[in-house]
DNA sequence: AGCTCTGGCTTGTTTGTACAAGTTCGCCTA
DNA sequence: TAGGCGAACTTGTACAAACAAGCCAGAGCT
């Protein structure tokens, strides 16, 4: 672990135990780096970790503030159903509904990089928590991928963690829209809600690191299940509205 | 504007050219440092921006690749609605329906850090996009803004904007919670859609370059008029899942 | 042909220095 | 008391240098 990192999860612990208050003032860029013997350069990179995960906020020429004090786990936590669920101490499971290969359609095929009839893997997958069904799953994977896929137990807990011990394969971008849609028939069936009730719905296409298109997926929560929260400054972060598509 | 500020635009402005395809390798770090004549310091900075952006994705030992090329403006968009729809091409117009007084809640007493029973200002705004009814905005502003507030033109396009020119106001951070909910009767009065018919919610709170909290709102979209997009990687970008609250 | 290994390239981390720009707060004055 | 001024403090920007760590392609071997 690089030493930044390690100053700002210190910093981090501190702020989550609840040592500086929200609202409050963090010591300055000097002080912390007297305090850990490292470079003013050092001691930057770990309160820009904390200003992006919205922990802090800075302007320049006043001490930085204290702007929330939870913890956030972020990327893998938007990727990884189970993962996410684990760590806020939930028990996942899942259940294969369905599974078949196919030849990708053309949206497929451009949001997948394929070639128009490349074969894709197909798969319906319902989500638990604690034993409540809250999220299905219509997940489309790239073909070099598919035969990972379909050799996973159909009860599989974390498919991310699965694939990256069988294969290596690292999910390291994503993009996801997120809006709000009626259940259809089928989602109503799964999730044992009325048809029509509010589903939160999360489009996602995922890449590897080298920025090769893996899967992209459909996946709907019941509505009051889940929720998701982003903090953001002028400065940063990416998250935008956008019109309906 | 900074000069790692103007490389990061000028690369940026190359991607969304299309000089560099998505997929591409971005020009080393060293050989970016000798065309703009900047320390490989200030180039890092820049690429920093554009990976803050999704715009690109980086390993150490290989080159940055090219992760998407539609550029997004992130913070105004999220917290003004007229910005992001200008931005857009759209025509916004907006109601304000209610508004006044009352003492503040305990709930709300914690999130705008007032004590209890401080007076608050309550504004139920209803907004269109190019004349159709897309959003229900139920905001609750603390007491010390809420004259500058009242002052504003009830049909007023942008409230961000309006407060910045008549009291310097900047809204600097955000906390957002994005769910699903089910149209109640005035929700589908206002937008012209049936009673319990999808809608997606955005709640969020917005304090100042201090940290002071200046308004907490409940805002419903109709489906289908507008999707929310984040771009993520393995290192950023505090979007997460929450269990329902 | 297929494999390993190595050397060069590229990004990541850290330190140090200097100056610019904005904030804060106390002091002084009117 | 109210306001203005300025000095000290704090964050932002930029440059330079050095080493660590990971990636990749080509050379050489089996």
């Amino acid at each position: 672990m690089a030493r930044y990192e390690q100053i700002a999860s210190d910093l981090r612990d501190a702020i989550v135990r609840g040592d500086y208050r929200i609202g409050a003032q963090l010591p300055s860029e000097a002080e912390l780096a007297l305090r850990y013997s490292a470079a003013r350069g050092t001691v930057r990179q770990a309160v820009a970790l904390l200003a992006a995960e919205g922990l802090v906020g800075s302007r320049q020429g006043a001490r930085r503030i204290v702007l929330g004090s939870e913890r956030s786990q972020s990327f893998a936590e938007l990727h990884s159903f189970a993962q996410w669920a684990r760590s806020m101490g939930y028990r996942a499971s899942g259940t294969v509904l369905s599974s078949q290969r196919r030849p990708c359609s053309p949206s497929e095929a451009v949001r997948l990089s394929l070639e128009p009839g490349d074969e894709v893997l197909d798969v319906l997958r319902l989500r638990r928590l604690d034993g409540e069904p809250v999220l299905v799953e219509r997940t489309v994977y790239a073909g070099w991928i598919a035969p990972a896929v379909e050799r996973l137990d159909p009860h599989c807990e974390s498919v991310t963690q699965e694939l990256y011990e069988s294969v290596g394969l690292v999910f390291a971008y994503g993009e996801h829209l997120i809006d709000a849609v009626a259940a259809g028939s089928e989602d109503a069936r799964l999730l044992g809600v009325r048809r029509g009730s509010p589903l939160l719905r999360q489009r996602r296409v995922t890449t590897t690191q080298e920025g090769r298109p893996v899967e992209c997926s459909d996946d709907r929560y019941r509505a009051g299940s889940v929720t998701f929260s982003i903090r953001n400054s002028t400065a940063a972060n990416p998250l935008v509205r956008r019109a309906g598509d």
